[in-house]
This record gives structure tokens, C-alpha cells and sequence, in this order.
DNA sequence: GCTTGTGAAGTAATTCACAGCC
DNA sequence: GGCTGTGAATTACTTCACAAGC
């Protein structure tokens, strides 16, 4: 376990950025990326991105830089999507399906591969075109235990955000995209990412507040 | 202008949490606050609620702790939500559909009260029952000039993100809550927000795949 | 020439610990 | 007893600067 002690938190989030990032650069067919051309995409300093970098290996060449196709590669081994993780939905409401249909996860590695609702008058349509089929919340357990799934998205209310929570630890997940604005209470060994629009558009309000008026 | 130099970034983004932690507290008719409980809610030290809420005041009393109601009007007037902002919204695709019909922008003093979308069949709709109508990305500029409108959000496709953005800034728009997977590139004195989704489900798969095999 | 990787230096953020107040 | 506010100490993070390699 945690052989990633002494990593800076802050590091491992740049890590997607460079990641995103070289992908657009390989688009353009750029085959080599130096420090310095990553930071400056990112508005990054080049020290930083070449310190982050090392902290998982030494990846690039001096006088050339990185090797585009190969750091991608690494990222993705790095952070663990180089392969295809399937993940659970909670929550079939706007949220819920407006994220089911976002084509982005697909391709970056993550499979929604079955959506539980409270609602019954759900249950048993299908989300999109051939998406998956909506479960009532009482099958949520097996489908954990039977095929594994580790990672959990929660679009539900807030209310019940911490009792669905609940239910999808005891069943075995193990990271949570949590979409409601409260802060869940998980045991050690459970990761939780927030995503609290309100809480964005906040910081965004202080911001501009602070530069005038 | 910019009397907050001092202050961490990562206090502001707490101030939020309190703030939100604050009335949920609320609601249980909680009158009184001490950081030690905001703080175990929030899984944050003591010392550190402490430490961020006295970058912007006195706010505590000895012996007693936070009032809470008294907490959050000032949480809400250091981060500018003691008003309503107006705010933009570009792409009224799933996502953006989703976003409108959240109810969470409008409790929080936040109101969307313009939407464009380059998709011209799209034109001339309501989002909603009585939401905003949809407008051609050309009538941009003159609402932003006419309403004085700075905030933001980008629901938009990656790919045209950045000049839907320069179109934005050139208006007069000063914040930007950006759901695009590229990092948008602005002047001084315009702040973004980033919400890739991407980036936190990658966060999770790299928190879990260090925990074991 | 240009670039990486990295110890050393510097900066920023967090936690400690306690005086002062209720 | 409990609690805040805050300087001091600590820890974490970032930037500098340069030896070594292309």
C-alpha cells in the first residue's frame, strides 16, 4: 500500500493537467515537449512541471525534452487509467443524465456502467440511446459485490447524500465523485472528490469583488 | 484593488465550505458555533478554521465560539453573495440544460439570466419552464455590454472553448466557471474556474490504485 | 546551443501552544 | 470549565540554479 507518501497533493492534480494537455499536443503531431512549452500551457513554471514529473520517474531526455506519446502513456499507467475503470451512478435526475451523456469519460478511461435511482417511476428506462438501464437503490449492493465496482459518482440531493454514501462503502466503493454540497464522512481507505458548483462560482464572486468595487 | 494579497488561496476556498457547512448547521437550529465542530465536520483542524476566518475579522467570542447566523452574513459578504449575480451561461447542450435546471446557483446568489448556443435550431427556446431564451452566440457581446453581466459559465465543446472565451472577455465578462477540459488562456484581471471532470475521477483512480495492487 | 533532474534556498501554508476572555 | 485570536514553530510546496547529458 501508499507508496506515494511523500508526493505532494497538489503534484498528482497537475498530473491530469499535463496529461490533458499532451493530448492536445498530440493532436497537433507534436512528437517532443520540453518543460518549458507544457508550462507555459498550462501557465505553469518549467521547474515545476519537471519536478512533478520526477517525483514518478525520469521520463524525459535533456536537450530534447519528453517524448510526447511515451509521458502520455506513463500518465495514464501513473494515475491508473490506462485501463478501463467502470463506475456506478447514483442519481438519474438533470445532473445524472447530463453526465451520462458527457462523452468525455468514455475516452479518458471510465465506463458508467449502471445507474441506481430512488425514483421508481425510473426504473427500467434506459439513458440514452444504449446506455444502461436504471435500478432501484436496493440492487445497488449486489451489483457492487458481483462486478467490483470501486468508483462511485453521486448526483443525489444532499439529503440523502450521506445515506447513499453509506450504502455504496458497506458495498465496496472506494472513490466518490460527490455532486452534492455537503461533505461526506467516509473511513479511511475511501477517496472522495467534490465537485460543489456553488462553491466554484463563489471563489469566482471573491475574486472579482476583491479587484474593484 | 486587491486588498486580499495576503491571504492564502486555499482559506477563500474553505471560506466556501464554512459557509456551507454553516447552514446546514442552520437548518438544525444551531445557534452558536465553536471551530472545533465546523471544523470535525469539515475534517479540519480547529486551529485552521480559526486562522482562516481571522484573515477577514473578529467574528468568534471567547468561551462561546461563532454566532452562526451572524457567521454566515459575513462569510457571504466577504465572497459577494449578500447579492444576486447575474450570470451568462454558453452551450445549451446536455450539460448546460443540466446546469440551468439545478437549483442550487439560485439559493446561493447565483442567477442565470442569459443563455447562447451557436446551434441555430436551438434559438428562440426556453430552458425550463420559465427560464431564459436561448440566444445566437452573435447577440453576445451587446447583452454582456447592455447588463453588465461578469460572470460566466462554459458548458461549451473543447475545441472552440478558447474563442468563446476571447469573445466573452472582449465584452466585458471577468470571471469564468470553465467545464471545458483545456486550460483557458485570459488576461489579468479575468479569474476561471475549472471543472474537469476528467481531472477528478482521474484523482480517485490514481487515490485508489496506490492503496493496493 | 538546449534540456533534464535535483539538491539547496526560498516561500507559503498549517499546526502548535498559550495569553486573554467568557 | 470552554473558547478565540495569534505569534512562533513546523511542515509543505515552489522556485532557483547548476551539473550532467543531448
Amino acid at each position: 500500500m501508499g507508496k506515494h507518501e511523500s508526493i505532494p497533493t497538489p503534484a498528482v492534480r497537475r498530473l491530469s493537467l499535463y496529461l490533458r494537455q499532451l493530448e492536445a499536443f498530440q493532436d497537433t503531431n507534436l512528437r517532443t515537449v520540453s518543460s518549458k512549452q507544457l508550462g507555459q500551457a498550462l501557465r505553469i513554471t518549467d521547474a515545476q512541471v519537471r519536478k512533478d514529473l520526477a517525483y514518478f520517474g525520469q521520463f524525459g531526455q535533456p536537450g530534447i525534452g519528453y517524448d510526447v506519446d511515451e509521458l502520455i502513456a506513463k500518465l495514464r499507467h501513473i494515475l491508473g487509467t490506462d485501463q478501463t475503470w467502470p463506475v456506478l451512478l447514483v442519481g438519474a435526475g438533470n445532473l445524472g443524465r447530463a453526465l451520462l451523456s458527457y462523452k468525455g469519460f468514455q475516452s479518458k478511461g471510465f465506463d458508467v456502467v449502471a445507474v441506481f435511482d430512488e425514483e421508481a417511476s425510473l426504473h427500467g428506462r434506459k439513458v440514452g440511446e444504449n446506455g444502461p438501464t436504471i435500478q432501484p437503490m436496493g440492487k445497488l449492493d449486489a451489483v457492487v459485490k458481483d462486478t467490483q465496482i470501486r468508483l462511485a459518482i453521486l448526483a443525489v440531493p444532499a439529503i440523502v447524500a450521506q445515506s447513499v454514501t453509506d450504502v455504496m462503502i458497506s458495498a465496496g466503493i472506494k472513490g466518490i465523485l460527490n455532486f452534492a454540497p455537503v461533505a461526506l464522512q467516509v473511513p479511511r481507505g475511501v477517496s472522495v472528490a467534490n465537485v460543489d458548483l456553488a462553491v466554484h462560482l463563489e471563489q469566482l464572486s471573491f475574486s472579482i469583488g476583491s479587484s474593484d468595487a
